[in-house]
DNA sequence: GCCAACGTTGGC
DNA sequence: GCCAACGTTGGC
């Protein structure tokens, strides 16, 4: 059984449709600063996990869509790299402090799921996204995915 | 733009 | 190690 996760970005950084539009679909997922995101994403975060892709600080805040981790983690290459923007100077290539995975495009929902949306589900009030919502990755259980998912196909396409 | 939540920094 | 100050996140 693969594991559920929900992943946050701003759209305006990278968003769902610029990862469809990745070669194969697929981007790294790099930039987590913090650290227990960063503990979820380097322990926890299998290859065929699935995770829904969320838009934060934009128009519309909700989950978009979903997709697929297909690589193990690895550590971030930008933590190497002196004029990029995600450059740590305390990490080493023997002592990496922060981890990407490679994410692939699965599945744009029709409609976004928004925060509100989920609060009026009985069953997600444990979810993280309200217990913290702050946290760039996030764990889902299977009963919160199933319901999500299950609000995702039955709304029509607008 | 506001503001609550919360993570990080740094003096002591 | 404590904790106040400060910065960031993110919904509204």
């Amino acid at each position: 059984m693969p594991g559920h996760w929900l992943f946050k970005s701003e759209p305006g950084e990278y968003s769902i449709a610029d990862l469809a539009r990745e070669p194969r679909k697929t981007g790294r997922w790099d930039g987590i600063r913090n650290y227990q995101a960063r503990n979820f994403l380097r322990d926890e975060v299998k290859l065929n996990d699935l995770a829904f892709f969320y838009h934060s600080s934009c128009k519309q805040p909700g989950i978009v869509g979903i997709a697929k981790i297909v690589s193990a983690p690895y550590p971030d290459p930008g933590q190497f790299l002196p004029d990029g923007p995600y450059f740590d100077s305390k990490a080493t290539p023997a002592a990496p402090r922060w981890y990407s995975v490679d994410l692939q495009h699965v599945e744009t929902f029709a409609t976004v799921i928004t925060p509100g949306d989920m609060r009026n589900l009985d069953g997600l009030e444990n979810m993280y996204l309200f217990k913290q919502g702050r946290l760039s990755i996030q764990p889902v259980n299977d009963q919160e995915w199933q319901q999500i998912m299950a609000l995702a196909k039955s709304r029509a396409p607008r």
